[in-house]
DNA sequence: GCTTTGCGGATGTGATCACAAATATCTCTA
DNA sequence: TAGAGATATTTGTGATCACATCCGCAAAGC
């Protein structure tokens, strides 16, 4: 979910299991599971690797996020008090460190946990799995392309969204959400 | 999914291994996978069972089949060519057939095979697969209350959904589509 | 009559193994 | 030197087993 591994990397199960210390057999489950939830792609000789996203799928799993969490914000507004706003705030600067640090994986991670943070609030277990369901399968695709770009300043649609919880502004929560994840979605299919 | 089995139907590895003639492993992985989806429920001590859904629970996920299925009808809407109409509406009929006979089992799978023809035009299989999540989660809980309620005719919204298609008419494919989920998850509440 | 306690069966977990298929490596030839 | 065939290695699959734990039930106690 975090990017640690770049797309088209391969896994085998008795690497799995000798890099937790367990045998073939839990690492079998959980790369079962993660195969289930899309966040792994598995030939027909049950080799497995992390996911190389076509063009159409990154497209398709770019509008889910967008329609789910333009959801959960919706939906966790109502619920946004001043300690939430200043967690995001707080969570949004430490992007900044990860900026400058150039670090992808702990930018993307630091990202998530934004938005992560406020979709908590809209007390919707199922909505924000399906949504870190989305996220699995985009992990190793973000990873790649936040990698050769630099990023030099922050995405300027947190701030966006942080004013409108403050302005309890639902259609511009709704805008602000949806620009977010379309603008950081747009730079993958560049 | 087409609610073969009630809400809180235990299921023991050893069981599933000797109902399909395999061992507990591949009956093991079966299970993990379906947990991971959300088909199936464990216990903190491992235990499976089909899920009990709470009101809220149940809630979230028909304003997920609102939020995914509509934009799905959307995408589909100008792929739709007469072949599909018809398959439409002779999915439709079959529909009646199950009223008739009083099968729960075979209306949820007539009803859900209805839904995923029109959604397949929409080549959109993450959003398809995402929904399909949806309606594994639902199954047990839909088969409990459509055995209970006799249905006399058809859902209504079905026949608007076809003419909406016929039509053309984006806004009111979109509405049809989200009043048929809708009213179908309403019944799941009383 | 109700609760508690103890016991036996049932159940999930993780490890190991044999096997077949797929992949990688090597060797020989043109 | 490049390619094709043969061999060796790697890998996933499914079965089986030992073990700890959990659940249900029955007997005993209050």
């Amino acid at each position: 979910m975090h990017g640690d591994m770049l797309p088209g990397r391969a896994l085998t199960l008795r690497g799995i299991g000798k890099e937790f210390g367990v045998s073939m057999t839990p690492a079998r489950e959980a790369v079962r599971r993660l195969v289930a939830e899309g966040a792994l792609s598995m030939s027909s000789s049950g080799r497995v690797a992390t996911p190389e996203l076509s063009s159409d799928r990154i497209e398709e799993l770019a509008a889910l996020r967008t329609l789910i969490e333009v959801e959960l914000a919706s939906r966790a507004l109502p619920r946004a008090h001043m300690a939430l706003i200043e967690r995001l705030q707080t969570i949004n600067a430490g992007l900044t460190d990860m900026i400058q640090r150039q670090d992808p994986v702990g930018y993307i991670r630091t990202n998530l946990e934004f938005h992560r943070t406020l979709y908590l609030r809209a007390q919707a277990p199922a909505m924000l799995a399906m949504t870190e369901t989305v996220w699995l399968q985009l992990g190793p695709t973000m990873r790649q392309h936040y990698g050769r770009l630099k990023r030099k300043a922050l995405p300027p649609y947190h701030k966006m969204i942080i004013a409108a919880l403050r302005a309890g502004d639902e259609p511009g929560l709704r805008l602000a959400v949806r620009s977010d994840v379309t603008q950081g979605l747009k730079m993958l299919l560049a």
